[in-house]
DNA sequence: ACTCCCCCCTGTTAGC
DNA sequence: TGCTAACAGGGGGGAG
């Protein structure tokens, strides 16, 4: 489930291990990985031979490794989502999607990916609207994230409490925060003691400034331990799990009780997915917003 | 313009 | 024991 932490996680290791380094082949084991990309996978991948990956960087869950000032090699994890580096001779694992290796006969990157949610694409580097940093054209659309410096904290609680709809909603719409999945949005909002049906037009100023200290710290200690791992489907460019999951307060904790009031925590059901939350702590809203 | 919901996919687990 | 169904979930795209 990588969200903002692992991703970052990542991108910190690609930038350890690959920036510098200069395309020698590019294969595509499942068409799938780069169906987003209109040059299909022999288009892509020729244009990525002799490419030299001039720096790792990241919005949101997205990353990607600009390949001049004006092309890039996007990519997104999706759910299952791997970019491991490693010896090239090691086993071809069957979830290989894509492999690069580079000209100095080094270490080569294998996009792994079980459930095929994740893609690469090179795309056109781009200024979206009044921003000082270039991004990839198809993610311009995606707000910034909590931790970058272009994140504005007054644009975002404006923008919030404008939309009418429920706050969890709101924090996994990735044009208006990014970064945010359901792991860290449900342990944010327990921090906050916001409920995630809270309509978000009701939203008092201090209670938005509160919920961003929230998003911040939970992204921020996560970062610090690796990112969150429940299973081998998240790991870093080595292979390694994150350790957060240790330090989770409502994610996944249904019946065990509240690290701040014992009250068992509760699941909910929610756009198709799980919500879970402390009944006590995190009281929910008399009039939930739309589609509560 | 904004909000919402379905669907893409595979491996694991719960339940009958 | 063996099958099916539910579940995990990010986000594009289309419906409303």
């Amino acid at each position: 489930m990588p969200e903002l932490p692992e991703v970052e996680t990542v991108r910190a290791g690609l930038e350890r291990h690959v920036v510098g380094r200069t395309v020698g082949t590019a294969a595509i084991l499942n068409p799938r990985a780069v169906r987003r990309d209109l040059a299909g996978p022999d288009g892509f991948a020729a244009a990525m031979v002799g490419r030299t990956f001039l720096r790792a960087e990241r919005r949101g869950k997205y990353l990607w490794f600009a390949l001049d000032d004006t092309e890039a090699l996007l990519a997104h994890l999706g759910m299952s989502g791997q970019l491991l580096v490693g010896d090239p001779g090691r086993p071809l694992s069957p979830h290989v999607r894509a492999r690069f290796t580079f000209d100095d006969d080094g270490p080569d990157l294998r996009f792994t990916d079980q459930r095929t949610f994740g893609h690469v694409m090179l795309v056109p580097l781009v200024y979206p609207g009044d921003e000082s940093r270039v991004v990839p054209a198809p993610i311009a659309h995606i707000a910034p994230d909590p931790l970058e410096a272009a994140f504005d904290p007054r644009a975002f609680a404006g923008r919030l409490t404008g939309r009418k709809t429920q706050l969890k909603r709101a924090l996994l719409d990735q044009s208006l925060i990014s970064g945010i999945g359901n792991i860290y949005a449900d342990e944010a909002l327990w921090r906050a003691k916001l409920h995630w049906a809270r309509p978000t037009e009701t939203l008092k100023p201090a209670e938005v400034s509160r919920l961003l200290g929230a998003v911040r710290e939970v992204l921020t200690e996560a970062l610090e331990v690796g990112g969150t791992s429940f299973d081998a489907l998240y790991v870093n460019v080595n292979g390694e799990s994150g350790y957060f999951d240790r330090s989770l307060n409502a994610y996944g904790r249904e019946g065990q009780p509240c690290g701040r009031c014992g009250t068992p925590i509760r699941r909910d059901a929610f756009m198709n997915r799980s919500s879970f939350s402390c009944p006590r702590c995190q009281q929910a809203p008399r009039r939930p917003g739309p589609s509560g």
